[in-house]
DNA sequence: ATTAAATGTGTCATATGTACACTATGTATA
DNA sequence: TATACATAGTGTACATATGACACATTTAAT
């Protein structure tokens, strides 16, 4: 820090917004915080970037450290620093966006930390400004789930069509017609049909399909249309 | 920072990558630096925030002594953090993204702080990881101009049709059919005809346009399709 | 006046999106 | 075992958007 004698050093803080889908409602993980400061609110899982540590490095750390998943789905949202943003100290807090299939997280981490999946029209209230960082969260899932195949994250390795509609649908809070989604999402060639079939049905059971995990990573940069009414909004009014 | 034991302290920089169009080219402005360290070199226009300033002001802060200019268009890109990525000490770099009408610029600062407008097809190597740093904006750049009415930030006020397309043109690259670009951009309604004609033009002058604010904010974070391939880059194959 | 270069508008075939009807499959129950 | 019911899967018709073109208009230079 020496070397530059112009510069203050700064705390820098990570915090990881962690969605979930459990079949019927969008989640989060939040703690309820057993420490100080702000004991007893809650908050998004956090914690401070190591000094030998990359950011990436960083959340998958705190990432990991609350769910014992790795290899998470994850990718910067946005830095959030303002000026007494947080009481205690002036700290700047890089907030990554984070996916996870919910049943894959390892229970007791998450309840050695205190933590819960509460759904997004049930949240608290947050310390500090992590509300704010919700909200563009949400509007960030909304916004990139509209063009890029990046549900997935949020499903387990095999799921079927119906399932995937769900998790559209409650993204969006809004009815999908089930013809066209299904005819949409097939003509991507994203999926792959394993032949099996959902057996906790008690209807007609689904086809289990699962990524093209190669076409995938190829395509992931493309835009695609998903939500129907994605360009109206512009051209109408 | 006493208050969080564990955390330690971190120089916090901000570099800004700023996009013109000279009607042309889509070009960066760099500057060539008489400081060290890496005196000499070229680099991305930077400095640290300060103990009591946001980060979005700092931005504006260090935009304005370039160019001049107040209320540049400006976004966070991302953080760059990587351990090591600064030989000189452990500093973690909040990116913004500028845009900017290159005939607004307040040359004697530009002049005073080394800097120089260059093509993206001729930018020279950059210190630290700052060439990675444009790509990203590059990336960003495309990303964001097929979707968002985003590219008026590069030109005058008032612009005609052909000009935009141009830019267009220097963002992707790529040749444009006139008739179809017209027609898309007009049934945006995004576009005021200001009854006034491009004088400068040696054949027949083009139709000024100027933007309808109100509507560009409202539909700001809209989805269009701008351009032609947009969507076949993932059906296909 | 003629020419050259650029702008502005129109038309067509095709692709895509949307709304909706129908059939198929599996389970529960009479 | 037959029927009802709920969900899954496929097909079709219509409106709209898109992409490839042709043609007319304006301006300055010769």
């Amino acid at each position: 820090m020496t070397s530059y004698p112009n510069a203050s050093g700064i705390i820098l803080a990570l915090d990881c917004i962690i969605f979930g889908f459990d079949g019927k409602d969008i989640k989060l993980l939040l703690i309820k915080r057993n420490f100080e400061p702000e004991m007893g609110k809650w908050s998004l899982m956090g914690g401070f970037l190591e000094p030998q540590e990359n950011l990436e490095d960083g959340a998958s750390r705190i990432l990991h450290d609350l769910t014992g998943l790795k290899n998470i789905y994850a990718e910067q949202l946005g830095v959030y620093g303002n000026v007494g943003r947080d009481p205690v100290a002036r700290t700047v807090s890089v907030v990554f966006f984070a996916l996870i299939n919910i049943d894959d997280q390892d229970k007791d981490a998450v309840r050695n930390h205190n933590a819960s999946w509460i759904a997004l029209d049930k949240l608290p209230s947050l310390i500090f400004d992590h509300n704010d960082m919700v909200g563009q969260a949400i509007e960030h899932l909304r916004y990139k789930a509209a063009m890029h195949p990046i549900g997935f994250e949020l499903l387990a390795e095999q799921f079927t069509i119906p399932q995937l509609q769900k998790l559209y649908e409650a993204i969006y809070n809004t009815p999908i017609d089930r013809r066209n989604f299904s005819r949409k999402l097939l003509s991507t060639g994203l999926l792959i049909d394993t032949g099996l079939k959902n057996s906790h049905s008690a209807t007609k059971k689904a086809t289990l399909y699962k990524l093209d995990t190669v076409r995938y990573k190829k395509k992931f940069n493309s835009f695609w249309n998903f939500m129907p009414e994605s360009r109206e909004s512009l051209m109408s009014n």
